[in-house]
DNA sequence: CATTTTCCTACCTTGTCAATAGGTTGGAAA
DNA sequence: TTTCCAACCTATTGACAAGGTAGGAAAATG
């Protein structure tokens, strides 16, 4: 499987933050509830979002977090770069320049890296805004 | 990741075979010296491509496997679909019809078909034959 | 019958996913 | 200034799959 339940939870708070009226603060434990997602888990979640600049949070009574940016500036292939450890179908893509031994007479790296081309440019072409 | 070592090696163990003369039969030992791929683990892998049809073995001496069609009527998605427990990029496609029970709400799913069809359709277009 | 090779069953180790637990710090309202 | 809320931080856990091993049984051939 190439997106995990860390991606999907992500895209779907995100989704949610966008449908809420802009720079209005939403608690996590609202968010949690609303996308049936365990607030502890969400913790973890919203801490790469907002460690990568996506979101930002504010403590204290009437906290909670808010999107940095418009909907249609943020694309789902963003947030699964954030918050998965790899999108790359295989795993000698990964690490750039290629690491493999075999790279120079792999007679499948190229279908690899069409693939690899192919699912990110798709990912990175679809906004929030589009799935709103 | 969306394939698995066991997905890789399974195609180089056919695309090794296809280059052979067709209908010639090749030991596992030669195959996965010639691979690098060690000979237990190449067992395992063998096993399920023999159960799916795609090889045929013979035991004993000069005995081995060879293909049971030609390179370029086997696809690589094929050989995946047949090795790797799951090629979809969610874990929700995977059981047709969608057990999630938020299918039919979830603003995300046809962006998780498109991206599923997109990579199928991709895998499947590639015959071994293209890659040798 | 000995050798070669596939075939079969079981096991092991490591790492990641998914989630939980418990506490600390900062901010705002009462 | 106290109280409460909510973000933040640092482990820890259980389950499961990936990746690979081990040992032997069954069949074919010379």
């Amino acid at each position: 499987m190439l997106v995990s339940t860390r991606g999907r939870y992500a895209i779907r708070i995100v989704l949610e933050l966008s449908s809420r009226e802009k720079g209005e603060r939403v608690s996590l434990s609202e968010l949690s509830k609303k996308q049936e997602i365990s607030l502890k888990y969400a913790e973890t979640i919203v801490a790469l979002l907002v460690k990568a600049g996506l979101l930002d949070g504010q403590r204290g009574k009437r906290g909670g977090y808010r999107l940095t940016r418009d909907a249609n500036e943020i694309s789902v292939g963003e947030i699964l770069i954030i918050t998965e450890d790899s999108l790359s179908p295989v795993a000698c893509l990964d690490c750039k320049p290629n690491q493999c031994e075999r790279a120079s007479s792999c007679k499948t790296l190229p279908m690899w890296e069409k693939l690899d081309d192919l699912i990110k440019s798709y990912l990175f072409s679809i906004t929030i805004a589009d799935l709103n």
